[in-house]
DNA sequence: AAGGTTTCCGCAAAGCTTTGCGGACTAAAA
DNA sequence: TTTTAGTCCGCAAAGCTTTGCGGAAACCTT
């Protein structure tokens, strides 16, 4: 048994007809007559054969390829995305090329080229938090080139985007936490030019006003989505004069920052201070207390974006269209004062 | 602005010479003049061409993509070790297409024929918990494709294979446990069939022996690699007549699940029992009470396997060989009785 | 000036598939 | 017997790149 793949030629070879005979009998052309394309088809199931995607892609000038750039592929989150594009993506006879930009703009943008290179048909992209300049994917758009955006996105380009309506996430945070209690409630946030960042915290103001809380300017701080960064925007609010006694992260790198640094202070979860995340189900239940949050539906919204990808492909004129999948507040022990006796 | 990538015809049409004389210009043959060649590559850059790998892959017969088949592709675990052979696969101009198993056999064997045909030119995969038969990789082997096991191994098949040192580690928990006063010592075990299931409890009993204790069978429990198993595995151990005083866990879905439920019962860690792990870092941080775990080298052994795929690529004879990496057992609050002050 | 070197470049094939068009052959009709 | 109509199949091009080989032009030598 050698390495090399049968082809046409082989069958052809083998059979004694020509190329193209052995090509029309594979999908029961009706020049092929009914014998000669039985012997044909069952020849290349014995033989194993399978048509060539290179040979496939040149001619009919596709790849079958989906490039996905995400910051980072080893968080539950983006890996739960990827599952859900590739689900949807293979469904449709479609790989997926992921490639990581490690929440750096120019590893971004060198992604985008490189996958270019290796002709993948269109893009899924989730922004790094670095990214301000859209000029590699505005040159996405000019060619033609699909592009969907998730999560983090760019309003203003002329692409598909499916997000999470995180204003409303926060408002029924800012609600959940006022009915228990608690007044004096921080939000750590992301960068201001993520438009996660700046749904979140218009979801954060209009909650406060909605119930009727002061709104603390000193209680709205601001990192980068980075542990480190995380931890250290918590001491800034764990330092202050008057504390919070509730706090809010903007994603699960914060909030599991947060928590490890709030208990490194001694304080109690939810005694002294309050702790709700944007998280994802798995994490919040084994950690203790465990997190009250706002579950993101991940792979359903890696779904949504290829879905839209694919409708994307096939109009093949401009299209913009926007998925807003709902997020659900899920409370557990980390943000209820009293515990319920059951 | 089309679609369509240029091509060197497009290159040769807008200087007015042959194909053949642009591709050599492209790679400074020395049969092209010097300003021809300067003037081709110039125009190159200006037209941003970039090499159509359909076709280069097509002449030399090489895809440059490596398969690569994982249980999942969600848990940190492999969604890290993915992210390390990606790391060297890029290094060498390579790019992979992931294939998750979901940890049933059957879909495993369907992923190996899907990756054959789209023409991988190898794969690197980790075992379904389910695999016992081994056909589908045994042809990969007789047809001369690249194959290379990480973690969950076939050692008979003719393959090279990365894996972690359980034996020694698991030798080492146990030392840690006798060291610190805890006597009746449960594991929770995988199928037996796989490689880690056994290497880990050849551990388990040479280390009790080690250590003078003695092996009760009923504290060797075994289960599948999910989380609803693996909390009846810890339900099975903490209903017995006399309770182990520590268990350790095959992997972090299994530790997890058994620290959900040895708190469901009320039973504090490590005081009414101790807890460890093979888990990864950052999960055993955040829980409470940290855990005690052994750390995997997960972004290594990717790193790893994916280097012995390209050494396997270039010798293309038949290879075997086994890179074993050590697991670092890192002591945590969860087996540790009396917490030290300092 | 004629033959010999260099220098520079193009032809064509191979790798694999699809498909329009035309060709060969058989059988039926005139 | 010759024309007509079917039936069945092959040629060749296109999609893109690399590379051995052959060819043309220019320069040098004698």
């Amino acid at each position: 048994m050698v390495r090399r793949h049968v082809s046409l030629k082989d069958l052809a070879a083998e059979i004694g007809v020509s190329i193209s005979t052995v090509s029309r009998a594979l999908k029961h052309h009706p020049d092929i007559s009914p014998e000669l394309t039985k012997r044909i088809q069952e020849l290349a199931i014995k033989m194993n054969y399978s048509p060539n995607p290179l040979a496939m892609g040149l001619l009919k000038q596709q790849t079958k390829m989906i490039g996905v750039i995400v910051p980072d592929m080893v968080t539950h989150f983006f890996a739960s995305v990827i599952s859900g594009i590739e689900s949807v993506a293979k469904e449709n006879g479609y790989y997926i090329v992921i490639s990581s930009s490690n929440e750096s703009w120019s590893k971004e943008v060198e992604s985008v080229e490189n996958l270019l290179k290796t002709r993948v048909e269109g893009i899924i992209a989730c922004l790094s938090q670095e990214t301000r300049d859209f000029a590699h994917f505005e040159k996405l758009i000019k060619n033609e080139i699909p592009l969907v955006f998730f999560d983090r996105v760019c309003e203003r380009l002329q692409a598909p985007i499916v997000t999470v309506d995180g204003c409303e996430a926060v408002k029924n945070i800012i609600h959940h936490f006022n009915t228990n209690g608690y007044k004096r409630i921080a939000y750590i946030s992301g960068p201001e030019y993520l438009n996660i960042s700046r749904n979140r915290k218009e979801g954060y103001l209009e909650g406060l006003r909605e119930c009727g809380l002061k709104l603390y300017p000193e209680l709205l701080v601001e990192c980068k989505l980075n542990a480190e960064d995380a931890a250290r925007a918590t001491r800034q609010l764990l330092h202050l004069e008057e504390k919070p006694d509730a706090i809010f992260g903007i994603n699960d790198t914060v909030a599991f920052a947060a928590m490890k640094e709030i208990k490194k202070y001694g304080l109690k979860i939810p005694d002294d201070i309050a702790l709700v995340g944007f998280t994802d189900e798995f994490h919040s239940t084994v950690v203790e207390p465990p997190l009250t949050s706002v579950t993101h539906p991940t792979f359903e919204m890696g779904q949504q974006a290829a879905r839209l990808f694919f409708k994307l492909i096939e109009n093949d004129g401009p299209f913009n269209h926007t998925v807003k999948l709902p997020a659900e507040l899920i409370v557990r022990e980390s943000s209820i004062k009293q515990k319920s006796s059951d």
